[in-house]
RNA sequence: GGGCGAUUAGCUCAGCGGUAGAGCGCCUGCCUUACAAGCAGGAUGUCCCUGGUUCGAACCCUGGAUCGCCCA
């Protein structure tokens, strides 16, 4: 426990308090103290159980937006309770290098300024790249700094770095040699745009309004003997019939079958293709007759391989029309499609155009059509990657909360499609392929042979070795799939493949992934796949699955819809803690995404507004305790006597302990959004609005204390003291910088003594009282109830008035007069009775204000000066509500077959609640009586 | 075509068998020596529709509507 120097003074510190927080210095000082004290920076070798957590890597493409954010605040809270728990915790982060995303913005800036990518050349590009990424990872790194991120600084990595590098390519050897890699020509999803094929993940269907077309292909041998002429077939993409090799039917298509066999002569371009028969052929669509284009089409593709046909390709990879296109050469293929409208019209082979809706794969990045094209390319083979995972799953590895994303990962494992790995980009990790150049004159083809190495020296060896001393190697163009990388994360920066790497030891498996459902395929996958194939287990236990932020309109918030917000600009506005509370408080338990109010004009946000008022509630509330402390020592909280307590003292305690309890087993189990509510409500009701208002009194004994009051002072501030350390500690996950500003104010503890590294309280079973907190409900009750006939009535706030409570309960009774010096209080009574009925009746019936609340009645035995009006309503409204409430209860009691089938509980219950009602009516109707 | 969410107070969302809750907003009073970023009091709902199960349904089951997402 923190030495603390006895008497320093508290009401000095209260003093050094500000009125209201300031986050903006608070929490830019402990980011400081947190990264220079090395808070952050685990020990292998330290005790206490491992916890580990590896960030998702946001990518170096400029700067974080609030989905960063969101995710960060959950992390964060996350991993702060683990360190309260006494668990040796690792959180590490780093960035990402973002292949396709990086270069885009990159050409974009060429493109801006005029220079070519040839001009520029691979190098000068990639310094370029290099700079860009010192610039972008810079201003990251400082927003998560900002954010209050507890992660590992010193741990920090980049997935270009120099031993993240070597673990990639250490990956594509090992895959390689386990035959899990191979390289190939097939129909990849070219992007136009980056000019690079992307794999399927990066492909998104797009519904949208497009036609389709007509056309007539005639027989190229006359009339068939049934006097068919031509076929007709109907298409979206009229371009790509320069590329046809067969028109397909369902062979059980009596329309057709008869012509399986036959010939068409292909208009425009004169070639004769086959009819063929193929069950995949739906009779029902469009005329029954499928044009063949296999080296532009999937389905085609596959077609074409069932029928043993040619693949023409009409198309460069640039998305212009080839020579294969004929006189249509160089035109772009959407200038290609109405070119090729118009031929086949004037040749008269169009018979119709009818709109039509259908989905267009579209690339992720590019943001145009993407065009399966005929190339060759490197990929993954993954159904025995992820074969292992699905036996991993059978097993719970790894854990999905909540539980419903588990199936939609499992689902994505089963019938996987290969993964094409590599993309004709400069910026990214290089293929660790070599070509044998020597043996195929320098042109690579798909026949050319190459190695798979480490390096370029390994490489050259493995050619000499294999193809003679005399070989020559050159390395492979392309680069890999950034997630390629980013698949080997949790292990790759723990210092995979060393697997001596200390590191590497204790902190693997990670023990949590935290990450939006939107990668999940893209990146979760990957990892376990990958953590799979080289570590042998899964590399999380727990996969925390959270929604996305969106913007007002419900939009999901992007960079490229522009309606992304920046965090720091909220931060500036609230802080950091409020910013943070916010995002976790709006998180539901379900994984829901989450919508955050923003005003654009402004740049403010009512959700962390409300946010940032609380914190300043804590703030104050601190300030108050700092006050009223006086040299009670913060050692001796932990010297309570539960016996010698005042029942408030034991309330507050107790419901101290049911938050303290709830709190760590909600931030456990990931039901973070439920810690920050339950807490919000503690701090705000319980604490603020109760119990700092229930010891007011006994904080302020006046100027010449009794030794009870004396004592009586003492108690109330120990009690405060040891609720408000506990709360600032539970607080702490969630508002990191202010707890540690208010933990120091309040313990005196030194800067070298941190909040973020000390223990969660311990729990005291004994403290819990369910009885007194029900008391301390009623009690509530009959307080509001004086406040509300004070209000209703019209009396000044200020008037003191005398204050009768009548009831028959006795639990109430009792706690009613136990707690009657601080009911005075805040009810402003001078003059408190607890009666019974039957003392009630025997004072003068003289007119006085009434309510009534359950089994108690409220009487003010004052006259004149109020609303007689207003206080008639509201009994006639308090009866109205009773009378609905008996006539429901009695009609429910009425019922056999609810009094034999429902638990006796629950009889029990409705009958006390019918009597309970039933008082209240008729408390309410007499005192209605009385008035008139 | 298959699947998954959502639909509750003006707004954002909790609740998931025992006759509806929070925050914000709104109304009425208060500058009460922690906090006006505050205090006290108050109003507000065919819990999307439809059947069904049940003594009892916002909650479970059928069917449907609307919005959103994923996969093909």
């Amino acid at each position: 426990m923190t030495e603390l120097s006895a008497s320093t003074g508290f009401s000095e510190a209260a003093n050094a308090l500000p009125k209201t927080y300031d986050s903006a210095g608070t929490e830019q000082r402990w980011q400081k103290i947190w990264e220079e004290t090395g808070a952050f920076h685990p020990d292998p070798n330290a005790p206490g159980e491992p916890f580990s957590v590896v960030i998702p890597p946001p990518n170096v493409t400029g700067s974080l937006h609030m989905g960063h954010a969101f995710n960060t605040s959950l992390i964060d809270t996350i991993i702060r309770f683990q360190r309260l728990q006494g668990r040796n915790v690792l959180c590490l982060p780093g960035t990402d290098h973002a292949s396709i995303a990086v270069q885009t913005i990159l050409e974009k800036q060429l493109e801006h300024e005029g220079i070519s990518l040839n001009q520029l050349g691979r190098q000068g590009f990639l310094k370029r790249a290099w700079s860009w990424k010192a610039e972008s990872g810079g201003r990251i790194v400082d927003q998560l700094r900002r954010l209050g991120y507890s992660v590992d600084w010193k741990r920090q990595r980049f997935t270009l770095d120099k031993g993240l590098s070597d673990a990639v390519s250490q990956a594509f050897v090992l895959l390689h040699q386990q035959g899990l890699i191979y390289r190939g020509e097939y129909l990849v999803n070219w992007c136009p745009a980056s000019g690079s094929a992307v794999s399927d993940l990066e492909v998104e269907m797009k519904e949208v309004d497009g036609y389709l077309w007509h056309f007539r292909y005639p027989l190229s041998s006359g009339p068939a003997s049934d006097g068919t002429t031509h076929l007709e077939v109907a298409t979206t993409r009229p371009e790509t019939m320069l590329g046809d090799v067969a028109v397909a039917v369902n062979p059980s298509d009596e329309r057709y079958s008869h012509l399986v066999g036959s010939l068409l002569r292909l208009p425009l371009v004169g070639r004769e293709i086959p009819v063929v028969g193929d069950d995949h052929v739906e009779k029902d669509f469009g005329t029954g007759c499928v044009k063949v284009t296999p080296a532009h089409d999937p389905n085609d593709f596959a077609i074409g391989k069932r029928h043993d046909l040619p693949l023409i390709t009409v198309m460069n990879k640039n998305g212009t029309m080839n020579s294969h296109a004929g006189k249509f050469e160089g035109l772009d293929r959407f200038d290609a499609r109405k070119a090729v409208v118009k031929a086949l019209e004037d040749d008269g082979f169009l018979v119709k155009v009818e709109p039509y809706k259908h989905s267009v794969p579209y690339s992720d990045r590019g943001k145009v059509p993407v065009e399966p094209l005929l190339s060759t390319q490197w990929f993954v083979r993954m159904e025995p990657m992820a074969a292992r995972c699905r036996a991993h799953l059978a097993k719970g590895e790894p854990r999905f909360i909540p539980e419903r994303w588990e199936k939609v990962y499992r689902d994505w494992l089963i019938d996987i499609r290969d993964w094409c790995i590599s993309r004709q980009l400069w910026w990214g990790h290089r293929i660790p392929a070599w070509y044998v150049i020597s043996e195929t004159d320098s042109q690579i083809t798909d026949q050319t042979p190459y190695v798979v190495a480490c390096s370029e020296d390994e490489a050259l060896l493995k050619a000499q070795d294999e193809f003679g001393p005399q070989s020559e190697i050159r390395q492979d163009e392309d680069v890999l799939d950034t997630w390629f990388s980013s698949g080997l994360w949790p292990f790759s920066t723990l210092g995979w493949p060393d697997s001596s790497s200390a590191d590497l030891q204790r902190w693997y498996p990670t023990s949590t992934l935290v990450t939006g459902f939107d990668i999940i395929f893209f990146w979760v996958a990957r990892m376990t796949m990958m953590a799979g194939a080289f570590t042998g287990r899964m590399p999380f236990a727990d996969v925390y699955i959270h929604g996305l932020v969106r913007d007002e309109e419900n939009r999901k918030m992007s960079k490229s819809a522009g309606n992304g917000i920046d965090p720091i600009v909220l931060i500036n506005r609230y802080g950091t803690d409020a910013l943070r509370f916010a995002l976790v408080r709006e998180v539901a338990g379900a994984g829901q995404d989450i919508r955050l109010d923003y005003d654009r004009d402004k740049d403010t946000s009512v959700t962390v507004e409300a946010s940032r008022n609380f914190a300043n509630k804590l703030w104050n509330a601190t300030r108050f305790a700092l006050m009223n402390l006086g040299s009670q020592s913060y050692e001796s909280c932990n010297d309570i006597d539960l016996e010698a307590l005042q029942l408030a003292d034991r309330w507050i305690l107790s419901r101290l302990t049911r938050v303290n309890i709830n709190s760590a087993s909600r931030y456990k189990n990931y039901s973070l959004g439920e810690a920050a509510k339950g807490l919000y409500e503690f701090v705000w009701n319980d604490f603020c609005d109760w119990y700092l208002e229930l010891i007011k009194n006994r904080l302020n004994p006046g100027e010449t204390p009794t030794e009870t009051e004396l004592a009586d002072q003492i108690m109330a501030r120990k009690v405060l003291l040891k609720v408000l350390s506990e709360l600032l500690v539970v607080m702490h996950p969630l508002m990191p910088h202010l707890t540690e500003e208010l933990w120091h104010a309040l313990t005196g503890a030194p800067e070298t003594q941190l909040l973020a590294l000390q223990l969660w309280p311990k729990t005291d079973k004994t403290y819990l009282d369910d009885q007194l907190e029900a008391s301390f409900s009623e009690l509530f009750a009959s307080i509001r109830l004086v406040r509300n006939l004070r209000a209703v009535s019209g009396l000044k706030p200020s008037q003191t008035v005398p204050v009768r409570f009548v009831t028959a309960k006795k639990s109430l009774a009792d706690i009613l007069n136990k707690a009657k010096n601080e009911i005075q209080t805040l009810t402003r009574s001078n003059d408190l009775e607890v009666l019974t009925q039957e003392e009630a009746e025997l004072r003068p019936a003289s007119k006085v204000l009434a309510g009534v609340s359950g089994e108690l009645e409220v009487l003010l035995p004052i006259e004149g000066l109020v609303d007689i009006d207003a206080l008639h309503s509201r009994l006639e409204k308090d009866l109205f509500k009773a009378e609905q409430e008996i006539k429901a209860l009695s009609n429910r009691l009425a019922n056999s077959n609810f009094v034999e089938k429902a638990p006796t509980e629950v009889v029990t219950e409705s009958k006390a609640k019918l009597a309970e009602a039933e008082v209240q009516a008729s408390l309410a109707r007499r005192r209605l009586s009385d008035l008139k």
